[in-house]
DNA sequence: ATATAAATTTAGATGATTCTAACTTTGTTG
DNA sequence: CAACAAAGTTAGAATCATCTAAATTTATAT
């Protein structure tokens, strides 16, 4: 079995995972832009070869050699994200694509170095942590934006949902990771927030923004 | 379609067509560890494509299209290479499988901006030349160590065939592209050559060696 | 609790790349 | 130039990831 296709699929299992909380065939078909039988008969292969639990009609289960596996592809990924952005001066929103394609690279060697010459980041161009060599995670930003209140200052540290989109809303804002954030009003018709930061004096966000963006709380 | 395939296919006709001169369905097979009638079937496939000519019993010809595509996977192949041991810090023979992999990433971005941030360079890590972006190739080194003389001062410039036990042989005997060699002695009986070089003052090539080795004379 | 909707599974098929075995054509050599 | 060797082609089949359509199971809502 072409180890691309079991890596995308162990990848999409964990970020569901990660994410949703159980893995459902629909959810994994709908990632992977592929048909719910197509998943079926994959899944099933995954089981033998020991990557996933898999019985009729229940969400399917990572197995602990899965979800290693899939944490080690996500290693890869965000290292190569932070090496394209750091080292290659791509922006934030070009990055993901790439990454997809260069996850699936066999050689250790290639992403152990390019983990070297960033100095071992533990985040990667959009907040999300980058695992360990053993794939394990440490550290994740999981404090909302959308929590805080009026006065708080903060940092904005990750994202939830990287797409593109979104990294191109945030570009026009000027908005970026390592923003310090004061918060100046909410409005409590919607939940908008209104925050200060760098050169922008005033700038007003949606609740659905807010709840995609992560925050470190700044000493008060 | 997979593109992969098809890029293997076209690089490997290039390679053959500049090396043998007329593509043989056996010399295919055998470069891309594929069987004959493999071969075949994929052949009738490129044609159908636009890649190729494809007449029966006839050697198989590539298109202008077929050509300049292939020149272009080249491109990226070196251009990868050459960012590996530049800026990685791999050795001139760990980097050929990787680039084997990473020439198929469908990205011009990636490897224009490696090829920037290299200096666009014209030769890689082996001194092949690296086509440019419109598959043209400007500079080839093609005299042979083989072809001078006892007294001639040359500078190693690339070499043909760089398989991995070719380049540790070179690895332990010094000799890196760059060397100034002098020519002190050469065996009339097997065509053998001792030189010198760097801090080695006599060193012995066999002429299957000498025969893989390019270099540019230096003023007399 | 029954009807309806949603999710999952099975069955059967397709296209891509590959193989081996058998056959045909071309090249070489005495 | 006839025989044999080498190279190339065709036939038929396997595997893999994928699909659609139909059947089955589980979940939801009167
Ligand atoms: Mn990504
Ligand atoms: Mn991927
Ligand atoms: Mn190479
Ligand atoms: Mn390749």
């Amino acid at each position: 079995m072409p180890l691309k296709t079991k890596e995308n699929y162990l990848k999409s299992m964990y970020l569901i995972e990660e994410h949703v909380g159980t893995i459902a065939a629909s959810e994994l078909g709908k990632r992977l832009g592929v048909s719910v039988p197509t998943v079926n008969s994959m899944v099933k292969r995954l089981q033998d070869e020991g990557w996933v639990v898999y019985q009729k009609y229940k969400p399917i289960k990572l197995t602990n050699l899965g979800r290693k596996e899939a944490a080690l592809i996500i290693r890869k990924h965000r290292i190569v994200e932070m090496f394209l952005v750091e080292k290659l001066n791509f922006g934030w929103e070009e990055v993901h694509e790439i990454a997809e394609e260069m996850e699936h690279i066999h050689s250790e060697a290639l992403f152990e170095r390019m983990d070297e010459v960033l100095g071992n980041p533990v985040f990667d161009p959009h907040g999300s942590p980058i695992p360990d060599r053993q794939g394990k995670i440490h550290l994740r930003h999981s404090l909302k934006l959308s929590e805080m209140k009026v006065g708080d200052k903060v940092k904005l540290r990750a994202l939830l949902h990287s797409n593109s989109d979104f990294l191109m809303y945030l570009n026009n804002k000027k908005l970026e990771l390592g923003a310090e954030i004061t918060i100046t009003h909410i409005e409590s018709f919607d939940g908008s927030m209104t925050i200060s930061y760098g050169e922008e004096t005033s700038v007003t966000l949606s609740r659905e923004v807010c709840e995609r963006l992560f925050v470190e709380q700044l000493n008060v």
